[in-house]
RNA sequence: CGGGGUGUAGCGCAGUCGGCUAGCGCGCUGCGUUUGGGACGCAGAAGUCGGCGGUUCGAGUCCGCCCACCCCGACCA
């Protein structure tokens, strides 16, 4: 049916990743432009996504909270970069109770200026630091253009914010969320994510310091997955967050903030997508092994159902997540290119003939076509499921991390830079630092700072001024 | 807000030198045959042709205005 067919990545990524995820039914567009809307299946992915980054958070000892979705707009221009960087994306309420409000009511765009204010009553003593907590949420930022799941008017994320009673706590903080981030990214979505430091042209308003994990997509494109802010004492001063040493001297705390949004599912389609549709590591996805089972007559159908139950129900006491596809009136042809598109790493088949023969079809979604489909002995799924599961998601860490590095080139003049920015990937450069000149890159290539490149050893030549540097740097054209 | 494009059934599109009952593919409903890689037959349901106004005996088709969406820029997790 040509035309249920995907366009390819290579013809048309944009095209392929938005039929993509309508056609998984990950989400749809909503009456208001770039709200989202996120389908169950969808939905499936962002709860393992919150899974195992709360965990995370947990073990280094966060806790969850909830804060106001409504912000008083004067809240929003205590803290003068933040107010800048983010007044053109404003939602704003005007009007309650059928009444124009006195003060004007922002939508969250995100919460430092509520929690701020909390915070500020919260603590009054060193005793009280340090406060470490994370709330989920969704948020609203008016962004002129919109893509489903990477750039949306409302989306959904975790922010933690955290106070400190010292500069180096709060920095080690900041540094030990990045990783914890990058961590997830690679273990749990095997998106290998470089984390590294943003420039002070691509940093959060209102921050001192900003890191990011950034990930390469399918097209090379680079993708911001995730940030880190050490707040520095800025947001301190502005909402008025103090304590009382143990020397009785009244200091302003030290603050962070860090994020991952929705938009970390779409970084993990692109990532691993193919022109089947999704491909999904085991760890996030929503059902691990889809259970398509295989009949002509009714009696074939008995006791072919029974056997996928069974193996059903053994693969869910071993913690495996499991569909049982047992739709009548869809060929099993058709159910397996359609478990394909949704990017299920495993599918069993069973039919009397494995019935006859003790065994059951494995076919691994990683590998395309027919190729990864073999039969096992049925007696032995349940050390065969895990370990297969375990091997694939290795196997798209590597398949990505391979794509990752074969598309980063070291360049040393504008030249190779550009062509490189332009047709190649991303380039690896020595990098004196400079607003102006990273923003004439940015007008001459459209290309942009991802961030510099952690623990460089030694002194370099910067490739654009000359100068000497101890910094380096990835560019890339970015989402 | 600038530049380009598109609006016709749930989705993808054809029809556009005006012409009578507006079509195709997919999907959807019913029945039957099928079922180990996207099944087939038959019978159906579904449309203010983006909106408003104009020209005309007659407008999806021509003219004017408006609206929406998409792509490329400025903005961005």
């Amino acid at each position: 049916m040509e035309e249920n067919k995907l366009p390819t990545r290579s013809e048309n990524y944009n095209e392929w990743y938005n039929q993509l995820v309508l056609r998984a039914e990950l989400a749809d567009y909503a009456p208001v432009r770039g709200c989202m809307v996120v389908r169950p299946y969808g939905w499936a992915i962002w709860e393992n996504i919150q899974k195992a980054l709360d965990q995370r958070f947990k073990d280094t000892g966060h806790v969850n909270a909830a804060f106001p979705l409504l912000i008083p707009q004067s809240f929003m221009t205590k803290e003068k970069e933040h107010v800048e960087g983010f007044a053109p994306e404003l939602a704003v309420v005007t009007h309650g109770g059928g009444q124009e409000l006195e003060e004007p009511l922002v939508v969250r765009p995100t919460s430092e200026t509520v929690i701020g204010t909390m915070y500020a009553k919260w603590i009054q003593s060193y005793r009280d630091l340090p406060v470490l907590i994370n709330q989920w949420a969704n948020v609203v930022r008016w962004e002129m253009r919109t893509k489903l799941f990477l750039r949306t008017l409302e989306f959904y994320w975790q922010e933690g914010h955290t106070a400190h009673a010292s500069e180096a706590e709060a920095i080690e903080e900041t540094e030990r969320m990045l990783n914890v981030y990058a961590d997830f990214a690679i273990k749990e979505a095997a998106v290998p994510v470089l984390p590294g430091q943003k420039s002070e042209v691509e940093k959060f308003a209102g921050a001192v310091a900003t890191y990011s994990i950034e990930a390469m997509m399918g097209d090379t494109k680079a993708l911001q997955a995730g940030t880190s802010h050490f707040l520095g004492q800025n947001f301190a001063k502005a909402f008025d967050i103090k304590f009382l040493d143990e020397n009785n001297t009244l200091q302003y705390c030290w603050t962070t903030s860090w994020g991952v949004s929705t938009r970390f599912i779409g970084a993990t389609i692109m990532t691993h997508g193919d022109d089947q549709g999704l491909v999904l590591p085991p760890n996030l996805a929503p059902y691990q092994v889809v259970l398509v089972p295989i009949y002509r007559k009714d009696s074939e159908k008995t006791s072919v159902m029974e056997a996928v139950s069974r193996l059903q129900q053994g693969l869910e006491a071993i913690h495996v997540r499991t569909k049982l596809d047992d739709r009548d009136g869809v060929t099993p042809g058709f159910k397996f290119n359609d478990w394909e598109m949704r990017g299920v790493p495993l599918r069993i088949e069973i039919g009397p003939k494995d019935l006859a023969n003790g065994t059951i079809a494995l076919a691994r979604r990683d590998i395309p076509g027919r190729k990864g489909k073999q039969f096992l002995p049925m007696a032995g799924y349940q050390e065969a499921v895990p370990e297969l599961l375990a091997n694939i998601q290795d196997s798209l860490l590597r398949k990505a991390t391979q794509f990752r590095d074969s598309h980063i080139f070291e360049v040393e003049t504008y030249e190779d830079f550009k062509e490189v920015v332009e047709t190649k990937g991303w380039a690896k450069v020595w990098w004196y630092d400079d607003p102006e000149n990273e923003a004439k890159i940015k007008a001459d290539t459209k290309a942009t700072l991802r961030n510099y490149i952690p623990d460089v050893q030694g002194e370099g030549t910067c490739f654009l001024t000359g100068r000497k540097t101890r910094k380096m740097a990835y560019f890339a054209k970015g989402y």
